[in-house]
DNA sequence: TGTACATCAGTGAACGCGCGTTCACTGATGTAC
DNA sequence: TGTACATCAGTGAACGCGCGTTCACTGATGTAC
């Protein structure tokens, strides 16, 4: 038997096709959504024939899937630089510049934002694996969070999320990574609170609902962060 | 000429079989979102050929902006039910309720609000009316802001706003019309911060990016509206 | 009240499109001996 | 080093689908006199 072995010639081949063909449909995606992804288009803007494509990827969600992880990734990876980058600074300073980095990466990438926003077409079914991803984006927060002393309104959802924490132990070990020194369910509470807030602004921006309205969103964002950092009492 | 009267039997046909199609269309984005929404598969719903809707729509656009607008209606509907209800009680208990009516209409009709949340298709091109309807929306919080005395952070945004609503008549109008006493730059920073907190709430809610995650998103609605209450001092 | 006519809802056929996906195949490429 | 063979990327044709939209038309319905 002649298999292709790992990091031959043939598997390398595969996975440069793989990314240019993930790199077609992201610009369609930054051109029109989730909805405007055709294996058809990819397939004649890289001069090849429709079939030919399903010799690496077997059908067109399975692709999605990939574009949305991907984005995950990426976004992770802005916040994450953020985080590194502002490193030792006060957690007020840092928390704003995570917040840019949000908004900023959603910015560069408004129709990408969009796919993780929401379901990319009625059909599609997430695969787990996203959940995953969405902690990797709301990680570097966490660290930030790390010093918050929530308030005493949010009791319940605290105790909520501390029971989650303890009885997932998936959850406790990830929050631990980020925030050793944190109380589980106090960093769960930051980080749902401040991933809710990012949304909100940032999504409606991208959709383009502020259209004529005549303020910066940018204004906007820190005044939640700073208003998020009293609340918690962070420095 | 003979021309149908207006309130003449044709035209109360029409109106009808218009509400008709509306209704099926209704039902296919409740199923499967804007995407889901056919002109034939409507005919077919109805018992009717497929040319035969376009003496009703002249475009499946035209009938997306309906839905649209509709949807925005029966959200500021039932938002504005909430803001009669609790007339004459605290703001912050009111600012319960409002939040409370705008979750649970985005619960009962999640497609149709992610129907508002996003453009439907990558070509379609939002109406200007739907920003009025955005408004219709935001009106009744406005009136329980009417008393918030905005912290010191969100100068810059406040100033922003304010500017907009000196050299936007129409806007100051609006503010005036719903909390007459209240100054335009500090309702509208409410306005726009509980829209953009109760927006990022909802929509991460409705795609169902809380799966998994042990909480009641009415807990984290219930902590952010007092955060804001809070830091707005309202009783 | 009766009749002739204009209006208009609805039909059926057709157009042209692009989609995802399958299948049997060809031909180049890497591999094993 | 040369040769025979297995692998596998890519092709072209085809399937079946549903879509939005147009067009010329029929037949019922309301209206005007």
């Amino acid at each position: 038997m002649t298999a292709s072995r790992a990091g031959g010639p043939r598997e390398r081949y595969r996975a440069q096709v793989r990314a240019e063909i993930k790199e077609a449909a992201l610009e369609q995606v930054a051109s029109g959504g989730a909805g405007a992804v055709a294996l058809n288009g990819i397939a004649k803007r890289l001069g090849v024939s429709g079939p030919a494509l399903y010799k690496y990827y077997c059908s067109r969600d399975e692709l999605l899937t990939e574009l949305i992880l991907d984005a995950y990734a990426d976004l992770a990876a802005a916040v994450t630089a953020a985080a590194d980058a502002t490193a030792g600074a006060p957690a007020r300073a840092r928390l704003h510049a995570l917040a840019a980095a949000y908004r900023d990466w959603a910015r560069a990438h408004p129709q990408s934002y969009l796919l993780l926003a929401g379901p990319p077409s009625p059909t599609y079914q997430a695969p787990p694996e996203t959940v995953d991803s969405a902690r990797a984006v709301l990680g570097p927060f966490l660290s930030v969070l790390a010093q918050l002393r929530p308030g005493p309104g949010a009791a319940a959802l605290r105790a909520q999320l501390a029971g989650w924490a303890q009885t997932t132990p998936a959850v406790a070990e990830w929050v631990h990574t980020f925030a050793p020194d944190g109380d589980p369910g106090d960093m769960l509470t930051g980080a749902v609170t401040i991933w809710a807030r990012l949304h909100g602004i940032v999504a409606l921006e991208t959709v383009g609902l502020y259209t004529g309205m005549g303020f910066d969103p940018a204004a906007l964002l820190d005044a939640e962060v700073d208003a998020l950092a009293d609340g918690y009492g962070l420095p």
